[in-house]
DNA sequence: AGCACGCCGACT
DNA sequence: GTCGGCGTGCTC
């Protein structure tokens, strides 16, 4: 007998195997195989009696490393259906999805993962002398039990552990791999549901088989609330959930909600934080059916679920949910695949839905489900666009608004201010000769930051010291030039002087659990100006925002992405939506050169429902996606000419009806850490003749002889298309 | 992707 | 003389 089994390797076939005598070898094992002069682990996709492959170079098997499969036939199919979507090596497909311990051939149950949570006298929550340890405690009477990993991620340290361990506050439990049942299912007391709230619940728990709902609704809707309880029958028909979040919406908060509402119900999470040792554990209670409810990011869409009954994607407009690299999976999608499959419903909440999803949505493919009532405010915030047209400004703001701001602040009201842009500067600027500082490996500016002083290359990292001097004349004289959020803290608490501020940005938030102090020192009452990039914008709740700046709208009006505009007015809807949460309506002021643009109008008068159907409309018009299908194949190379004759190759090579080519054209950033980059944009209007083309065009790359000396990626459904 | 094999340049 | 650069080909 033989077996066709994956290999991690960047190659669109299979490879066949004899099967020892003896021994048993089921399709969704893992084997370990003698491939080339190396070892490697291998999964098993089908057994036969016959090959094709003559004898001479057949080999056989070396170990059979699960007595079980460790993947189902419906799980593999499911990966062949990534695999073929997104046009990637399915043994490499096949291994992304798979945990690491898995992928090294480790013991599927090797390993149990420990949980801490409260004891009796712990419960009492004494008052203790360690803060750290006090706000452990609390910690855990809020979340009932949380991992070492997610301790630790919020900041806490092994030896607070031990200490309250000593003290006999907390206890370790191991996390058993039994059944979940649930018969067990206990809910706590949950508030009632507005009109629409219940009629969105019911429509959903109706549904039997397969239906994507998407539930669109505003900040403070009560969205949450709605997952909650659609996940009840769910749950009472014993089966199991998948909630997938983007990667900074797996907020502590989030998390001890579902807890606190289902007490008894096994909440596993799954994200970036986690050791491979927990993946592999959340990995295999998924897969036995140990836990009811998996709050994920993005790659949880690949847990091999036991019973799966219901997936809810919460923000699903948010770019995580898209891989940008390897296998460029957008789990939004695959996870409207899998629903499909699986006949179970498919929940996609937003108050910004994507265009694509609104269109689905609009052309009745998906169920809307709208729910438009804010349940903390009845008022609605206003927007206030100021035209910077012959405006003096200072360090971006013009006068109009600092007297928002200050207004803003004498009433003891919070401010954010967004920019994305974070350092102090973009660049550094010689005022002698025009000299600008440079990245020696990209063909992009280096971003000056002040606090460290030195330059940094925002997209290869690189980091050089401040040049005393200009490296070209000699002068005394650059400067910084242009704007990051730095500056701008800067700035503020100079003109603020009395008024506490907070920075919120990738450089202030890089130690684990900063930014969840941050967040936890701004809502005591701290900071009164909050100054950030989108990081600042996304999930967090801040009690006394009643004024939200946006710096630099004009960057999503008139970008050569045609999704710019739609992240801008998603950012611009989500921000709007975090001010005047205090009772009082709050105040959106957006900076622009261009006041009198349609869909910044539309934006600001009718709301991003008007305006999405707007944009959508202007999509149609121009044959854009979701008018139209994408694909971007990208090659780079330390040699440019290699690059470009490589893609010039294949527009000719392969001519297909109903495609359109365009290209090769350099990539936004030329060079990036000493590669040159050129794409190919693939165009066509009909879903099945881009997959089949990009079948044909796999199968021509792969035959030439250019294709091993240049690094090339097709990117299906791409996000960033410039 | 890795890894071997093979063919040309500068070095302990 | 050989060490090593990377171009080419192959993996059941």
């Amino acid at each position: 007998m033989f077996a066709e089994v994956a290999i991690k390797v960047p190659l669109f076939r299979t490879f066949d195997y004899a099967i020892p005598k003896h021994s048993t070898v089921t399709v969704g094992c893992r084997v370990k195989v003698p491939f080339g002069n190396r070892k490697l682990v291998a999964v098993v996709l089908a057994i036969k009696s016959h090959t094709d492959v003559p004898e001479a170079k057949l080999k056989t098997i070396a170990e059979v490393l699960d007595s079980s499969p460790i993947l189902s036939t419906d799980h593999i199919k499911f990966l062949r259906f990534t695999a073929q979507y997104y046009a990637h090596p399915l043994g490499e497909t096949l291994f992304t999805a798979l945990p690491a311990a898995l992928r090294e051939g480790e013991h599927p149950d090797k390993t149990t993962v420990a949980t801490f949570s409260l004891t009796a006298k712990g419960k009492q929550l004494p008052t203790l002398r360690a803060k750290k340890q006090q706000s452990l405690l609390k910690q855990l009477n809020e979340s009932g039990e949380s991992s070492l990993t997610e301790l630790k991620a919020l900041g806490f340290s092994k030896q607070q552990l031990n200490s309250l361990l000593d003290k006999q506050l907390i206890e370790e439990q191991i996390k058993h791999d039994s059944q979940w049942q649930s018969q067990t299912l206990n809910i706590a007391s949950k508030p009632r549901l507005n009109e629409e709230q219940a009629t969105a619940c019911s429509v959903i728990n109706q549904q039997a088989g397969f239906r994507c709902f998407l539930l669109e609704g505003v900040t403070g809707s009560g969205k949450t609330e709605v997952y909650l309880q659609s996940l009840e029958r769910v749950l009472q028909n014993g089966h199991q959930a998948l909630i997938l979040v983007p990667e900074i919406g797996l907020t502590p908060q989030t998390v001890n909600r579902f807890r606190r509402r289902f007490p008894d119900t096994p909440i596993d999470l799954w994200h970036s934080n986690l050791t491979d040792n927990e993946r592999l554990h959340t990995w295999r209670r998924a897969e036995k059916g140990s836990c009811a409810l998996v709050i994920g990011t993005r790659s949880s869409i690949f847990l091999p679920f036991k019973s799966l009954g219901m997936i809810i994607v919460d923000e699903e407009h948010d770019g995580s949910f898209k891989q940008q690299e390897g296998l460029r999976y957008h789990a939004r999608d695959l996870a409207a695949y899998r629903c499909a499959s699986l006949k179970i419903p498919l929940i996609l909440g937003t108050a910004t839905p994507a265009l694509e999803t609104l269109n689905k949505a609009i052309s009745s493919k998906y169920q809307l489900l709208t729910l438009s009532q804010r349940a903390q405010t009845t008022t609605d915030n206003q927007f206030l666009l100021v035209d910077m047209k012959g405006q003096s400004e200072q360090f971006g703001f013009s006068e109009t608004t600092l007297k928002h701001i200050e207004a803003t602040l004498k009433r003891a009201k919070q401010v954010m201010v967004f920019l994305n842009r974070r350092g102090y500067a973009p660049t550094l600027l010689c005022h002698e000769c025009g000299w600008l500082s440079q990245c020696n490996h990209c063909s992009a500016s280096t971003t000056y930051h002040k606090a460290m002083s030195r330059l940094v290359c925002h997209h290869c990292a690189q980091q050089s010291f401040v040049p005393p001097q200009c490296p070209d004349c000699g002068s005394t004289q650059i400067m910084p030039a242009g704007l990051g959020t730095e500056q701008l803290e800067s700035f503020l608490s100079e003109r603020f002087a009395d008024i506490p501020l907070s920075r919120i940005d990738r450089d202030t938030t890089r130690r684990k659990g900063a930014l969840e102090d941050a967040l936890a020192d701004i809502n005591l009452g701290g900071a009164r100006i909050l100054v950030g990039t989108q990081m600042l914008a996304k999930g967090h709740h801040f009690a006394d925002v009643s004024l939200v700046v946006i710096l630099d709208v004009d960057s999503g009006l008139y970008s050569s992405d045609f999704r710019a505009t739609e992240h801008m007015a998603q950012l611009i809807t989500q921000v709007a939506g975090r001010a005047g949460r205090s009772g009082e309506a709050g105040k959106v002021l957006l900076q622009t050169h261009f006041p009198e643009h349609p869909l910044l109008q539309d934006l600001v008068h009718n709301g991003y429902q008007d305006f999405a159907r707007y944009a959508l409309k202007e999509r149609e018009e121009a044959l854009l996606p979701p008018f139209s299908h994408l694909a971007i194949l990208r090659a780079q190379a330390t040699n440019a000419q290699l690059v470009f004759d490589f893609l010039s190759d294949l527009v000719p090579a392969t001519p297909y009806c109903g495609i359109q080519l365009l290209g090769p054209i350099p990539a936004p950033m030329e060079r990036m850490a000493g590669k040159y980059r050129y794409q190919l944009h693939i165009q066509a209007s009909e879903r099945m003749v881009l997959h089949n083309y990009i079948a044909q065009l796999m199968a021509y790359i792969s035959e030439h002889k250019l294709a091993n000396r240049v690094r090339w990626s097709i990117d299906i459904d791409p996000m960033d298309t410039y």
